[in-house]
RNA sequence: GGCCUGUUGGUGAAGUGGCUUAACACACUGCCCUCUCAAGGCAGCAUUCACGGAUUCGAAUUCCGUACAGGCUACCA
């Protein structure tokens, strides 16, 4: 076919398409930018609920985003229809929300080289498709699915590499009157890319993650416009990033292998080339068959976003853990800048992992408790409620109606310089801190106690009657010492161990009853600021219904 | 089958030819502190970098081969 000819193909093939290409140049012109600002983008497909490795990846886009002052857009890849699901678009955004992962532009953001939206770009598409075919590069191709199949099937036979590609490619070089014919028979066809590579030569491509590849040229005339006519995720890929003008695009490793096509289709298009930042996927070993897989959203449940809102894992503790797996010397930078913000520190893609990232459960868990340990009691108070308000009701209104109380059990031990580290997510505080509000108590009925002891009740309402709340601690347990010593049991574990014989017990185990009784459990905080916290008529009523549960 | 990529301890990993008797963190174990727990302090935890070979005075670091793992090989993204 010649020029005259292509010309007139295309125009038999998208007669609805009348803009030219430089229509497009025009309206989306290069973005002002000095030459460190990223533009980076998310482009997600709304398929179905999010997974972790989406949102690591949003994440990565936004961290190079924002600390090299350029923007980050959100673009919904959604040329797939069959595999569209209802509200999946929505779920993506609120996700994004819920998560603190906001984009400069985007989809539901606005911005000057929208739409944001694949499905709403289709005649941009076809104008670009047309030039293709003009400039022969690309054309239709009519085969069914059966011949495709039976090529691929000779393929396989063969052992060598499947697809259409050289003399595969049957409908490469039809004539202008051929396709007619075909047309006027009205068949399918798709649009292929006429690939001009050679696959005996060899590219190399860097990444900025990966570093150096090398592939074969890419050779295979791959769809490029679908028989619906929308775009393969190939094709939107290149005109998007171009007319969005993306600098850096980061995705998930996956995409390594269609590199030399996306380089070839930039290649044809005239595009100007951007830079490419494939992430390691997210994975995990499993427990049942011992080998590492990618983390799944059904095997494990913190693959999914969901898990982290519903098990009330702080945001700002995700995004740490984020942090730490992006790029590896962050996690030791932070514990040297505690001060800092991840905002602060300089991610670079050659920190970044490159094969997978295993993820990590108890990392996480200790980030999450570091948090909450340099979080004040109205801090954690406050977002405990928040979460409780979506996602536990009851324990909302409880917290509410024990404010202040419930502030200061939080608050306990947070003043000294080792704070405790005994939450990882909000849905603890409800167990840890059941002692700290009544009704939770009561239910409770000392069921948290794993031992076996009868605590000695009138021993207890004995001390109650000596018990000074208006002290500090050290006064208080030299009363505690002096209570056990009067009642014969040693006043120190020292003393007890020396001559065991000679005692009831020692001061610990005065506490531990005091302790049981008033907290339904063996371990717990600072006892003294608990007692405090209670007053005398609580401690009360608890040896009371101590007495009723556990004696009775 | 073809094409890519990866493989350092229980985990995340540092490491880019001698400064590594392999950093740091998490986890784990022991001890100390101590009214319990948490926190904290101290100590322990890979004689070795998947395996085999080559280059080199010298290799976790370079090269080749093998094994294993992951990805792609769709008119899905």
């Amino acid at each position: 076919m010649n020029k005259e000819e292509r010309l007139q193909l295309a125009d038999l093939l998208f007669p609805n398409i009348k803009n030219d290409v430089s229509y497009y140049e025009n309206l989306y012109p290069k973005r002002e930018l000095n030459k460190d600002n990223m533009i980076t983008r998310y482009g997600p497909s709304p398929t179905g609920s999010v997974h972790l490795g989406n949102l690591f990846s949003a994440f990565c886009d936004m961290i190079y985003a924002n600390q090299s002052k350029g923007k980050f857009f959100l673009r919904i890849e959604d040329t797939d229809q069959k595999r569209a699901v209802e509200g999946g678009i929505e779920n993506i955004t609120g996700v994004l929300k819920g998560f603190n992962i906001i984009p400069d532009e985007g989809y539901d953001y606005g911005g000057d080289y929208g739409p944001y939206q694949q499905s709403k770009r289709t005649e941009i598409y076809q104008t670009y498709i047309k030039k293709l075919i003009i400039e022969g590069y690309a054309y239709p191709c009519f085969m069914t699915e059966k011949e495709i199949a039976t090529i691929r099937e000779e393929q396989e036979l063969l052992k060598i590499k499947i697809g259409i590609y050289g003399h595969y490619a049957v409908d490469r070089d039809l004539s202008l009157d051929e396709i007619k014919e075909k047309l006027s028979n009205n068949e399918d066809y798709v649009i292929r890319l006429k690939s001009p590579g050679d696959a005996s030569k060899q590219i190399e491509i860097i990444d900025c993650i990966k570093g150096k590849m090398k592939f074969p040229e890419h050779d295979v005339d791959t769809v490029l416009l679908k028989k619906d006519k929308t775009p393969t995720y190939h094709f939107a890929h290149a005109i998007d990033d171009h007319l969005m003008h993306t600098t850096h695009v980061i995705r998930g490793d996956e995409w390594v292998s269609s590199l030399p096509l996306h380089i070839q289709l930039f290649e044809v298009l005239g595009f100007e080339k951007l830079n490419y930042a494939h992430i390691a996927p997210l994975t995990i070993k499993d427990k049942e068959t011992g080998t590492i897989r990618k983390l799944s959203k059904r095997k494990d449940p913190w693959a999914g976003a969901k898990y982290y809102k519903e098990e009330g894992i702080p945001i700002e503790a995700l995004h740490l853990y984020l942090a730490t797996i992006a790029n590896t010397n962050f996690e030791e930078w932070y514990l040297n800048n505690q001060d800092k913000k991840i905002s602060d520190f300089e991610f670079k893609f050659d920190k970044q992992a490159i094969g997978g990232t295993s993820f990590d459960e108890a990392k996480l868990n200790n980030i999450c408790k570091t948090y909450f340990s340099r979080k004040n009691g109205e801090e954690v108070y406050n977002e405990t409620l928040e979460y409780a308000n979506s996602f536990d009701k009851d324990y909302a209104i409880l917290l509410e109606n024990n404010k202040s109380n419930m502030i200061k059990f939080l608050n306990i031990e947070k003043d000294s310089a080792r704070p405790r580290k005994d939450i990882a997510k909000y849905s603890d505080v409800k167990e840890e801190f059941s002692y700290a509000i009544d009704e939770l108590f009561e239910k409770e009925a000392y069921s948290k106690y794993d031992g076996d002891k009868k605590y000695d009740t009138a021993l207890i309402e004995e001390y109650l009657k000596i018990l000074n709340l208006d002290c500090t601690n050290e006064e208080w347990f030299n009363d505690v010492k002096n209570f056990a010593i009067t009642n014969g049991y040693a006043g120190s574990p020292k003393d007890y161990k020396k001559e065991p014989d000679k005692y009831k017990g020692h001061v610990g185990d005065i506490c531990e009853a005091i302790r049981v009784i008033v907290t339904g459990r063996t371990k717990s905080p600072d006892l003294f600021s608990i007692l405090k916290i209670l007053g005398k008529e609580r401690i009360k009523d608890r040896i009371n219904l101590y007495k009723k549960i556990v004696i009775s």
